[in-house]
Parts: C-alpha cells; sequence; structure tokens
DNA sequence: ACAATAAACAAACGACTGTTTACATCGGCG
DNA sequence: CGCCGATGTAAACAGTCGTTTGTTTATTGT
C-alpha cells in the first residue's frame, strides 16, 4: 500500500538554495510540473486514449512510475491537470461577469459573452507552456462521451456556467429560460469548435479564417452570438 | 513454422439450416454490414482510440481477422464507414440545396440553413441501428487533429460545404466573404456540439434542453444562426 | 549522526494492441 | 471428380497498455 504515501503529495519544494536572484533562464521544472506540462499538450493533441504513460514519461525525461506515485493514475493526471488549469478560468469568468453586473442592473449582452469566452480562448495560452495546449484538451473532451471526463469537466465548469445562464436571462429579461438555455447551448458549440481549431475551416478558406487567431476570432464570435441571443424566441 | 498439427477441426455448429424465407425479419447481415454496424456505434462512444478490434469482433460475433480481410485495416475499416454513410448526407444536402436555389435567385437563409443542417442531424438516425451513432461519431472526430481522420472529414464534406459557403454569400449579398466564413464556422461549432450530445446541457437544464431531440433542436438552432448571420457584419 | 520519509528508479505484471499467418471451408465451374 | 477464388478462422506475432513491485537514492527532522 505505498498508495497511502503517494496521496500525501509533494511538499512545497522546500528550497534548499536561496534564490540571490529571480527568474533564471531555466525554471528547473519538478517532476511533476513537467510531466503536466507534456501531459497536456499530449492529451490535447492525441486524446485521453490514444497517448500512453510511456510517451508522456519518456518525452519528460521522467521514470514511468512517476505518474503513478504523484498522481496515482492516469486518470488522476487529468484530474490534476484540470484542477490547475480550470480554476483560473472559471475565477476570471466570474470576476468578469461581477463587473458587468456591477456596473448596471441590466448588464449588456455582449460584455458577458465576453466574460465568458475570453477566459476560455486566451488563459493557458502560454507560448512558454506549449502554447493554448489546455484550450485544445478542453475542447476534446468537450465531445467525450466517457462518464469520468464528463465528471471532471462538469465539476470545473458547471458552477460558473449556471451563474452566465442566470446573467444572460437578466440581460434578456423577455426571452424564456429554455430559450436561453438553448442560446447558451448553441454557444458553447462555436466556442468550443473554435478551441479546438481542427482545421476544417481553414482547408475551406485556404486560410483566410483561422480559429487560432483569438482576438479576430472573438471579435467575430460575440456579435455573431449577440444577435442570435436577441433574435425573436421561437414559439 | 507453424505446427501443422493439433489443428483440428472444430466445425463445431455449422447450422446448415436453409432460410425457407426470403427477407426474414432480421435481415441476415452480411460479416461486413455486421462489423460496419458495430464499430459505427463503438467508435461513436469511445473514439478511435478508445475501442479495440477485439471488442468490435466480439460484439459483432465474427472473427477478429475478419477486419483485415475486409477492410483492410482499423483505419481502412473508418473509412469504409464514411464511404458508406457520408455520400448520402452530402447528397441530401445538395438535393435541398439545389431546391433552394432553383425557387429563387436570392435564395431564403433559413432554407439553405436548413438544408445543411437537418441532413447532418437526422439522416443515418435508425433506432433499429443503433440509433445517432454516426451523428455522434462525426461530432468526435470533428475536434480531432490527426490527419488521417482529417482527410476522411475533409473528402466526404469539403466539396458540399464550399458550396453552402457560394449559397449563403447568395442570401447575403452585402456580407464580405470572410465574415460569412467565420459564421459558417461557427454554424458548424454549434451543428457538432449538437451532434455529439455531450450531456453538458442536460445536466445544466436539468434535462430541459436535450440536444438529441433533432427536431426541436432544429427548431431552435436555426433562427438562433440565421441572426447571427444576417446581422452587420463587423469592421 | 541516525532514523524516517519522500522521490526516483528498473523491472516486471497480465492484459490488450493491430496485424499476419497458415490452414479450413465453401459454392460454383470445367 | 479436381480445382478455383472468395470467405472464415484459430493461433501467433511483436509490441504497447496502465499499473504494481521491491529497491535505491535524496532529503528531512531530531
Amino acid at each position: 500500500m505505498r498508495k497511502a504515501s503517494a496521496l500525501k503529495v509533494a511538499s512545497v519544494k522546500a528550497p534548499p538554495v536561496k534564490r540571490p536572484r529571480a527568474v533564471p533562464a531555466q525554471p528547473a521544472l519538478s517532476v511533476r510540473e513537467r510531466i503536466l506540462e507534456v501531459a497536456e499538450r499530449m492529451f490535447a493533441e492525441h486524446g485521453m486514449s490514444g497517448v500512453g504513460l510511456r510517451a508522456i514519461t519518456t518525452e519528460a525525461k521522467v521514470n514511468l512510475a512517476s505518474i503513478a506515485y504523484h498522481f496515482g493514475s492516469k486518470d488522476g493526471l487529468l484530474e490534476a491537470l484540470f484542477a490547475q488549469r480550470a480554476a483560473p478560468i472559471a475565477q476570471e469568468r466570474l470576476r468578469l461577469l461581477a463587473e458587468c453586473l456591477e456596473k448596471s442592473a441590466k448588464p449588456k449582452l455582449e460584455d458577458i459573452l465576453d466574460a465568458f469566452l475570453r477566459p476560455a480562448l486566451t488563459l493557458g495560452v502560454q507560448p512558454q507552456f506549449g502554447g493554448p495546449a489546455f484550450v485544445k484538451l478542453r475542447a476534446r473532451l468537450a465531445t467525450e462521451p466517457e462518464t469520468t471526463t464528463r465528471k471532471i469537466l462538469s465539476k470545473a465548469f458547471d458552477q460558473s456556467s449556471r451563474q452566465f445562464i442566470d446573467a444572460l436571462i437578466k440581460a434578456l429579461p423577455q426571452m424564456p429560460r429554455p430559450e436561453v438555455e438553448w442560446r447558451f447551448h448553441f454557444m458553447l458549440g462555436a466556442m468550443f469548435y473554435t478551441m479546438a481549431d481542427s482545421g476544417r475551416i481553414q482547408a475551406l478558406t485556404n486560410g483566410r479564417v483561422d480559429p487560432g487567431d483569438v482576438k479576430r476570432a472573438l471579435h467575430h464570435m460575440i456579435p455573431f452570438l449577440a444577435a442570435g441571443f436577441r433574435s425573436a424566441p421561437v414559439v
């Protein structure tokens, strides 16, 4: 039963050497961090069942058993990934939403959409950390019906999503709730497909449309969705 | 090499019962058809790399090597699946589109959207064959960046997609082409996410919104998207 | 300094991967 | 009959899968 000790996790590194200067050229990632970083990239690129632990540990230059040691299991690795990445996104979403709501009792639709979409598309896009890997990963898991991944997704984002639906209803007082919910669903679809950056629309348009261009994507997506949300509810 | 002894017959079972009746209640699927049917369902549910050939052949009650024999490889099986399923969808799309175009030189936006979305969501939804398996499978593959699957997708649907973009431009003469292309991309997202039926929006709405209800989904989706398409182009 | 604990490691576990092989069976034709 | 090509099949191939094992190395607390 070594598992019990493994769950203890990590202890904070405890720097034995005092760093005289911050920001060294090589941040000297720990084993844990290296695994997370590589796994994020590879899960995003090939899907959960498309990558083996050996591929991850080899690329991360880490022992195979390290994953079991630090994360318990492959699923545990995915959970840790989400625990690290999803929280900042949900948090930033709610911060921006609060900004919208405190400005006026009837918030502006476009601002709400922006508050929801922008963090999802931009946060975690740090070139030094493998770029938009988590964005892609999220889009990929969104279409997987496996119950384990669904639980992770739902735990990470359900609460903030509910708050956004409520905010959208405030912004569209005449709209029946189910109608708002359907439209929220379509918005999720447009968002995830943009995040997935599948290359299909590039191919269809000779590269004119590039979902990886986040600024432009938001610039086109928000007015499009806003018009959809504002259209008359269907009978 | 192979021990020539020990092979013994088996020939067990051998039901020589001649079927006296044509077209029995069970169409008596061929091996090929049984594999396709089961593979479609299982690929949709667990993804390409999530199902093994043994799982498929066991469920289809078929020999393991049959897949290699009939389809060459696992990828060949996927290609055969698309060759069988995608063509009718693309064909029906173009038929409906032609109907729109011959009615008037400036076709109605809603009709074009309907012509694009309805076949994707409804064709192949045969409850006796495991329901909307191909619909789900397509949504799943749409977010996979693997080049092999992308080629299959693109071969099956690119041509008809281009024609729809052109038709949309006809319906929206004042709209710049890139804007139409962006909006087409968002439409694809809403469509695929509805097809994936990931369960997320059901969870968020206590089941009020069910993307699996195709009639209702189209009923909400088309006006939503039409309003988005008609909104003023962004600068 | 010494024991306790955390971290890393090579090696192996059994089960499963897609593919290939060599052989058996079959209906139809000469 | 014998031969044919198409079809079906058990077994093996050469790996990879996620996980577990027992052990060794590093770091910590006292």
